[in-house]
DNA sequence: GATCCACTGGTCATTTTGACTAAAATCTAG
DNA sequence: CTAGATTTTAGTCAAAATGACCAGTGGATC
């Protein structure tokens, strides 16, 4: 099963958008909550797991909370013949929070987190020398200004 | 308490690593593998909750399974003086996964999921009709090459 | 030397878990 | 419409985890 054909169904929903509010509240309140037998959360929950549907899990770690409360986007061109050395290169770089291919003049638009603008600096040269990386240009993230969320979308499904 | 006097120390940084492998695990678990008091995980992961460490949680569900395949970024330029009106306008895009404000041209990056091509042109167009919004540019995400993370920052952490 | 603090290791009653049922309800296809 | 498949329910069980306690220990700080 992979996150391509796996579709949710409503009960899923309202599964995932209980766990939102609490990702480690109990299954049996779950089902209370939302007026289901314990045996059919236990079961939903199960298989949404091993469903591809659900991202890979990541501490909920505010990097700001490690000293880390510079975030930047560095956007990078690059020899697309060594893409994929790149991509391992930046995996390496414990500041890369996330990576992304946009389509576009950006062949790569990576995010980071960086202690200081010094450290930002330090961050964004040693992406520049990765393998394949032809120029990069570093934009500083002011603001944070509407969180990761999909709690909206997720609503959005069941109302129609 | 907040998350720029928080810091984690070393503890909290296992605690959150072992929680990354599973973020369901048992306390009791976790302090098995950690050698700890029960106790111990128990008052940390509180402390951690209440101390805005934290990022608020999302269901880990991808767009992907909600039929929204189709991700992009939407660069905005905007009219600063409505700043606040266009933020809350696109509180309400359900599409809309997340918005940060970058220093540079771009006032606003925001990340929106869609169905398909279509879908994501009419989200783009709602986008740029939200109040002090200028100008929009657009650009789909082709690859997600690594995903969200912190695991990496947070083991560097560790090591030094 | 006293005080504070976090951690330990222990208790307790209560709740939750995982792994099972069998029966009812719901879906689906011929 | 009906037979078969699938899901959901509501129930069981022993084992484990929970939250809320406790007194005792060891390290810092004053």
């Amino acid at each position: 099963m992979n996150s391509d054909t796996y579709q949710l169904d409503e009960t899923d929903r309202r599964i995932l958008l209980a766990l939102d509010a609490d990702p480690r509240v109990p299954i049996m309140m779950l089902a209370q909550q939302l007026g289901l037998a314990r045996g059919t959360v236990q079961t939903r929950l199960e298989r949404l797991a091993h469903s591809g549907a659900l991202r890979p899990n990541t501490s909920r770690i505010l990097p700001a909370a490690m000293g880390r409360g510079v975030s930047a986007f560095v956007s990078a061109e690059l020899n697309q013949a060594s893409l994929n050395e790149a991509i391992a290169a930046l995996r390496q770089i414990p500041e890369v929070l996330e990576c992304v291919a946009p389509a576009g003049d950006t062949d790569l638009l990576i995010r980071v987190a960086a202690t200081d603008p010094d450290d930002l600096y330090r961050v964004s040269e040693e992406i520049r020398l990765c393998p394949g990386i032809t120029r990069t240009s570093t934009s500083m993230i002011l603001r944070d200004v509407i969180p990761f969320r999909t709690t909206e979308l997720l609503k959005k499904l069941s109302k129609d």
